[in-house]
DNA sequence: CTGAAAGCGCTAACAA
DNA sequence: TTGTTAGCGCTTTCAG
C-alpha cells in the first residue's frame, strides 16, 4: 500500500542504501542521483517510516506529553507551545491523557518508552520514586514538580502568590483567606510557604479543597464566615466556586470581598466579574519543556519561570 | 539499556521465539516454560516493543486523534472518551494539535499514518479531496464531516436546534435571532438548514461570525437592534459573548432577551446566568470513533448521535 | 560516490 | 511444545 525504500529504489534502478542516504545524509550522495530519488520519492508518494527508522538509529524524532487530565484548562496552552516548539525542530508530540490515575500513567510512559525520545510529565501524579526507576527507560522533563536529578521546568508560584498578597494589601486588606487545593499538591504548598513569611497580614487557611469549582463553593461559606475581606484561592476554577458561594449569600465580589486565583484559564477570563488571577507561564514552560528535554544530556537542569499577576475586576479596594 | 526479547530468552535459556509466544500467544507455549519467561522478563523490566512488532505484524495497537485546537474546550470531552474507550481495547491514542492549520494537519497525518493503526479526524480544516487522498495510507474515521464512503460519526446538530427553536417557541418567543459560525461550517449549514423549515417563527440571521467570545461581542448591538427576543448562537463562546454585549447596553438576559448556546461547555456552565445549551454527545462521539475505526473494515458506516437540550437560566418566558 | 551485507526487536511460517 | 529461518523498513559499516 505505502511505498516503501525499496520501491523507490527499484524505480530509479539504484540500491535501498542509495535512497536511504539521499534522506538521511543527502551530502554524501550525486546531485544527479539525488533529484532522481527525489523524483521517484515523490512519484510514489514515498516518506521514510520514522518507526523503522527508530529502530536502528534509536531516534524516533516523536516525544511524548502526559498530562493528567486534558479538559482541565490549565494544560492546554502548554501542550500547544510544546507541540510547537518541537515541530521547530521537526519533532512530533504525542499527547496522552492519564485521566489522573497513577496507574493509567505508568502503563502510558511504558507505552511511550520505546516509541519516542523522550516524555514531557505535567503535574504528574506518580510518586517520585516510580519516576525515578521509569527514568531508566526514558528520559524525562518534569513539569510542575521537583525531583532530584531530573530535568525540571518550574512555575514560580512563590512569587506569584506574594504577588497577589501585595496587590491585596495594596488595596487595604488585612484578613485574606487562603483557600488551598488537594493535599501534598506542590502548588499548594508553595503558596502556604509564601503565606508563613507574610508580615502584616492575617491569613486563615482552608483547605485541603478539591481543585473545581465545587471545591470553591463548598468553603465560601466558612471563607465568609471567617470575616475575611478578600480571598487568595488555589486555581480560577476554585475562585469561581467561591465567587459563586459568595454570590449565593449575597455577598458582592468585589464590593464585599475580593478573589484572587491562580492560573488564568478561559473562564475566569469570560466570568463576570471578570477574575484577577495569577497567570501561569503556560506557553513558555511548554517551550522550555521541549527545549530541556532536546538539549538534555541527562542533567537535571532546573528552570523556573516567573509568573505574572493579571488584575482584572474580582478585586477592589477594601471595605473601611 | 532496555531490556530486549533476547536479553529475556537468555536470562531463561530458551529461544526468542519462545519468548515472543508468551506474550504473542500465550496458549502455544507450555505453561511451565511460560511462567519461567514471565519471571524473567519481570525480572529484566522487559515489555515488547510496540513498533518492531508492528513491523512484522502491521499492527501498532496505536491510534492518532487530530483536533483542530485542543485549548477548545469542545474537544477534550471527545478526547478523553477515545482514550478511555480505546484503553478498553487494549489501544493507546496519541492526540495531535493542528492548530487550525491545514498543512500542518497533513504533515500530521503523514507521520502518524506508520505509527498507528488508524486515525480520528476531529472536525478536520483539510478539504474532503485531500483527506480522500491521505485515506489511501492510513485508515480514517471523520468527526463532524460527512466524506462520501468514509466512516463518520456525526452530531446530530440540526435536531438540536429544532430542539431549542420548540424550546424557545414554547416560551412564547416568535422573533428569534440566529447567530451562525464561521462561513462553510458544516454546524452552521445544519442549523441554517432547520431554520429555513420552521414556521410560526419569525427568524433573522446574523453571520458569518467568528465562533468565539469576540464573535458574540461583535453581534451583540446588531442582535439587540433587530428587536429579537431570543438568541440561538452558533456556540457556547459566542453566546457567551452575546450575553456580555447585551448586558453591557443594560439589556438582562433573560429577562429581556433569551439566549441559547450549543456544545455545553465549561464556561457556560460556570458563566452566570448559566447557559441554557444544546449539549453535543461528545463523549459517545469519540467511543464511537474508536469503535469505527477498531471494526471498520473499512466501510463508510456513518453514525448520527442525537443532541440534548440543557435548560438552565439564560431562557425565560418571552415579554408580553 | 554507490553497492553489499548485517542488524535493530520482533513475529510468523515451517520443521523438528 | 520448541527451535530455525526469514523478513518487516530502514540505517550503517565496509568494500569497491
Amino acid at each position: 500500500m505505502a511505498a516503501t525504500i525499496k520501491d523507490v529504489a527499484r524505480a530509479c534502478g539504484v540500491h535501498v542504501s542509495t535512497v536511504s542516504r539521499t534522506f538521511s545524509a543527502p551530502h554524501l550522495v550525486n546531485p544527479g542521483t539525488r533529484s532522481k530519488v527525489l523524483a521517484a520519492a515523490d512519484e510514489l508518494g514515498y516518506r521514510p517510516n520514522r518507526a523503522a527508522r527508530a529502530l536502528t538509529t534509536g531516534r524516533t524524532f516523536n516525544m511524548g506529553l502526559i498530562v493528567a487530565d486534558i479538559a482541565n484548562p490549565f494544560f492546554p496552552p502548554i501542550i500547544k507551545a510544546a507541540q510547537a516548539q518541537a515541530r521547530s525542530r521537526d519533532y512530533h508530540v504525542f499527547v496522552a491523557d492519564t485521566d489522573e490515575d497513577p496507574r493509567v500513567e505508568e502503563e502510558l510512559i511504558r507505552t511511550f518508552a520505546k516509541q519516542v525520545d523522550g516524555v514531557l510529565l505535567c503535574s504528574p501524579r506518580l510518586s517520585n520514586r516510580m519516576i525515578e526507576r521509569l527514568a531508566e527507560d526514558v528520559p524525562f522533563v518534569v513539569v510542575n514538580r521537583r525531583i532530584k536529578g531530573m530535568p525540571a521546568v518550574l512555575m514560580n508560584v512563590a512569587q506569584g502568590a506574594k504577588l497577589a498578597l501585595d496587590h491585596l494589601a495594596g488595596l487595604g486588606h488585612r484578613r485574606i483567606a487562603l483557600v488551598s487545593g488537594p493535599i501534598g499538591s506542590w502548588t499548594s504548598n508553595e503558596m502556604q510557604g509564601v503565606a508563613a513569611e507574610a508580615t502584616g497580614l492575617d491569613l486563615v487557611f482552608f483547605g485541603p479543597n478539591q481543585p473545581t469549582e465545587s471545591g470553591g463553593l463548598a468553603v465560601a461559606a466558612d471563607v465568609a464566615a471567617c470575616g475575611a475581606s478578600a480571598v487568595l484561592a488555589y486555581n480560577d476554577l476554585v475562585a469561581l466556586g467561591v465567587i459563586e458561594g459568595l454570590s449565593a449569600m449575597e455577598i458582592g465580589v468585589p464590593d464585599q470581598v475580593s478573589v484572587v486565583g491562580f492560573d488564568d484559564i478561559l473562564p475566569g477570563r469570560l466570568n463576570r466579574p471578570k477574575l484577577t488571577t495569577v497567570a501561569m507561564p503556560a506557553v513558555a514552560a511548554g517551550r522550555m519543556a521541549v527545549d530541556l528535554l532536546l538539549q538534555s544530556g541527562g542533567e537535571g537542569a532546573t528552570v523556573t519561570l516567573d509568573t505574572a499577576l493579571i488584575v482584572r475586576e474580582s478585586t477592589g479596594r477594601a471595605q473601611s
